[in-house]
DNA sequence: AAGTGGTCTAGACCACTCT
DNA sequence: GAGTGGTCTAGACCACTTG
């Protein structure tokens, strides 16, 4: 039986008097059954990984046309909340088990391409600082977690990474969880916290490297390293990971590609 | 009347015996319509920000539905080859006349969103040293132009950019050209020499300023300065222009969008 | 052979812009 | 009101994967 047979159309809701100045005036079926399909990815309905049910399928429980189920899903493939397979169905994106580890490292070796080692450095709970909890809509002093690891490439240290999370949404995360699994951080962040990373944004400078970096990172003091700032989201813009990377550039480039 | 009616579909195509390896044995009719509206793009058929013909035209034109030249207009827009704007039309992209200006520049200002100045310091033409002619696919000592100019915001230089250009597509190209013209460089690209940047990829690194940059840019020798190094692309892929920037990110930073 | 996503069509109607 | 892009439907058939 149909769970929800959608239809509340804002073009047959009550015309609002003298309604000329902006607003969401008009929201498409597709787009209501893709807040449909989000809010099940939230809640958890299914899983990284999983695969969601078909196009026919949830066209028949929306009451709705394929077309407009399909239009849907293509806007958030389009968006990596989904993954299509000809033949085998629509997945929940995953940063785990992908062709390329780490999909938001846009960091890239000048010939070849090594595998990164991680090295975890430290990790500890504490109250967040004004200027963190703000980016990350905490209140200051809420509890939070820091971790600090380095990437080695071929046993040289490319980059520190220092990373902070809300305590509240991951309140097992110890360095021996850190440590056990395999695979990048956002893959562990999904299957034990229900955490996805959906998008990021960063804001990469120049600077030099002080005396503490310097010495991780094995170069001269004052040695000229990219700091690159990633604010990360999930579901519904909210920012859930703050991370500071100093990234050695000398045979290691940031890459990216603009359209 | 019909100018083309398509049709030539590689399913029909005679089956190539043992073709179990890879490559392209299918594609869709709106991947064709798509590649000739591409090559009307590239012959310069409909110029920067003109407006091309209605979807219904182009269907009949191409002998298909209306549904499959929009799908093909989809994927260009989603490239930023075409712009939809409802109840107009499609126009031709351009980055003269955009909203925002500067469409491949990520630099963004630490507060408030001051505009930038452009000053020309060098525009001289030269001899295509190796390494720059094997990335835009000429040869080594054809004709290039090289150019040097300035970013300024409220007076203080931000980028120092160094810009390659093969000599042959940009055979008017003088000091006074680029001086007149307002707006962005690839605005006049696009009026002037037909030349479209449609995409591009950027490597960027961290380095100490030397003597001459450092006082270009008015900071101290061995400053951190950013190095975005990008190749942009036509149509077809084809690489056709080369830049250097380095940018001074004390005030401004470089911002990136994960997806 | 059955099930899934992918393509293509034809037609209806809606939202927006301009004249 | 005419023309443009935008949404939605229903149905046919194709390509790919799996049993």
């Amino acid at each position: 039986m149909p769970t929800s047979p959608v239809r509340f159309t804002a073009k047959t809701a009550a015309p609002q008097a003298g309604s000329t100045l902006a607003g969401p005036s008009f929201s498409p079926l597709y787009a209501q059954i893709k807040g449909l399909l989000i809010a099940s990815l939230q809640g958890g309905e299914w899983k990284a990984g999983e695969a969601i049910p078909s196009e026919l399928d949830l066209a028949g429980r929306f009451g709705v046309s394929q077309g407009t189920v399909r239009k849907a899903i293509d806007e958030m493939a389009s968006e990596n909340l989904l993954v299509r397979r000809q033949g085998k169905g629509t997945f929940v994106a995953t940063h785990a088990e992908q062709k390329v580890q780490y999909r938001f490292l846009r960091l890239v070796p000048d010939e070849g391409s090594t595998s990164l080692e991680r090295q975890l450095l430290d990790c500890k709970r504490m109250r967040a600082p004004a200027a963190i909890a703000k980016q990350l809509q905490m209140r200051a002093g809420e509890q939070m977690v820091e971790v600090r690891r380095l990437l080695k490439a071929a046993g040289r240290p490319v980059v520190l990474d220092d990373i902070w999370l809300p305590g509240q949404l991951f309140k097992g995360l110890t360095t021996e969880r850190l440590n056990q699994y395999r695979g990048p951080f956002y893959g562990l962040f999904e299957a034990e916290f229900g955490v996805h990373m959906i998008r990021a944004q960063e804001k990469i400078r120049a600077l030099a490297a002080d005396a503490e970096v310097a010495e991780l990172l094995q170069v001269p003091v004052g040695a000229p390293l990219l700091s690159v700032e990633r604010l990360s989201f999930t579901y519904g813009d909210r920012p859930v990971e703050l991370r500071r990377g100093l990234y050695h550039t000398e045979s290691h480039f940031y890459r990216n590609e603009l359209n």
